[in-house]
DNA sequence: AACTTTTTGGACCCACAAGTCCATAAAGCT
DNA sequence: AGCTTTATGGACTTGTGGGTCCAAAAAGTT
């Protein structure tokens, strides 16, 4: 069962097709017909280079997915050396999800828990991408530019978890105000912090349990990124 | 066509059960028959109560769970008038998510842009959040608390963004992390504020484009909260 | 060229889920 | 009680979509 080059081309064309689908419609909505018009390509093809049929399928396509998540963030988010890349950052995200407005592959496959691996996939690509955001920081730590008192590890994920919720809003109300609000207001607070000052509570990576008591004086400033 | 007594408890019945349905299962995924079984109705009481069928039933569960989640942050987040509050209100809003730790009905509907008017649910449910927080922030600027420089508008839209987020992530990974992080992360942003300074960046609410350049050179500190 | 393996087309099957229909039971009303 | 309206049960229809199958075309191999 070896790939001749033409079988590998068609077997691309359809997970690219399917992608391109899968941009514009939920997972569960569409139909392996869809997919078989889209590439014209018919059904046996279908599961021949995926004989464990859409759900196999599906699976390529988030992998596939996945890996242009990250590229569409490039070059900004692997050299996160200067503010300027932090906001040219920022903006390649705004851009890149209202372009996509509908609804993006991947939260289609997010929810999909019927799709075996498909978590996998998802929380792979939320650990790189959250890894590369930790070096970011670290980066400006190391050049002065943010303070290291500051947790590097769960800034990284308030930023993720920022971008999910930001494109969540956007694609529910086409709105990208909630999406440049929390990326801004994180960042600004990643900027300001190195202004210095007097934590008097240190942030923890591996806290145990809560923080509930959270008593602080250190005095400082914050300021409020904004975008529309 | 009045609904007796009887009628519209059987009704009040079906969407209940099929909230229930809906917090374990996908939307796409729930059928019909399910809510019969649930609910222990025959087919033709759905189609009764729901002349719409599945998209109309749906759109009524949309409406009640809606309602819930605000309540589930209750009584917090009627009455963010102290750091305890926000505290407690984070601590609900982690509590709820991580309990209900599936999928939650609404981001179910919420990509089913196949319903008419479920769009229009959620963003009525994001605005009235979103405007609880904001007086919350209003709340704490008049005590004195948060800086008056801070947008409210703005920084309860990042809010938003962050559970939202923080919510996609749990469901994905069954982590709580960036949930709490970006929560912390937020609030704590607002409570440093207070400390005053010199912020010579204003903030604003209805920025025209974009806020590319925003040279600030105002001192703080940023604390950081965390939790697991 | 003869033969093997891969690629492709599309008809067919099957399960399942939404929605329809009609008959019956149970209220509600006078 | 007698009549009307509402509530309920469940069989049936219908459309659709995933998956199977077989046969033929196109490569690849010697």
């Amino acid at each position: 069962m070896t790939l001749t080059p033409k079988g590998l081309a068609t077997r691309q064309r359809i997970v690219e097709g399917g992608a391109a689908l899968l941009r514009s419609e939920d997972a569960g909505e569409v139909t392996l017909d869809d997919v078989r018009a889209a590439t014209r390509t018919s059904k046996s093809q279908l599961f021949h280079y995926f004989p464990g049929g859409k759900e196999e399928l599906l699976l390529e396509v988030a992998r596939y997915e996945a890996d242009r998540v990250l590229a569409d963030q490039q070059p900004y988010l692997g050299r996160l050396d200067s503010w300027g890349a932090w906001e040219g950052w920022r903006q390649a995200v705004i851009a890149r999800y209202r372009a996509q407005g509908a609804s993006c592959p991947l939260s289609s496959l997010m929810r999909h828990g019927d799709v075996p691996g498909g978590a996998e996939v998802i929380s792979a690509l939320l650990r790189r991408w959250q890894e590369e955001l930790r070096r970011g920081i670290v980066t400006m730590q190391q050049k002065g530019e943010v303070s290291p008192d500051v947790n590097g590890e769960l800034t990284a994920a308030a930023l993720i978890a920022g971008v999910q919720g930001g494109v969540a809003v956007l694609r529910s109300t086409g709105d990208t105000t909630h999406l440049a609000a929390v990326l801004g207001l994180l960042i600004a607070q990643l900027r300001d912090s190195r202004s210095y000052s007097s934590p008097s509570w240190h942030p923890r990576a591996t806290a145990a349990a809560d923080a509930t008591s959270r008593s602080n004086t250190g005095r400082s400033s914050s300021s409020v990124a904004s975008s529309q």
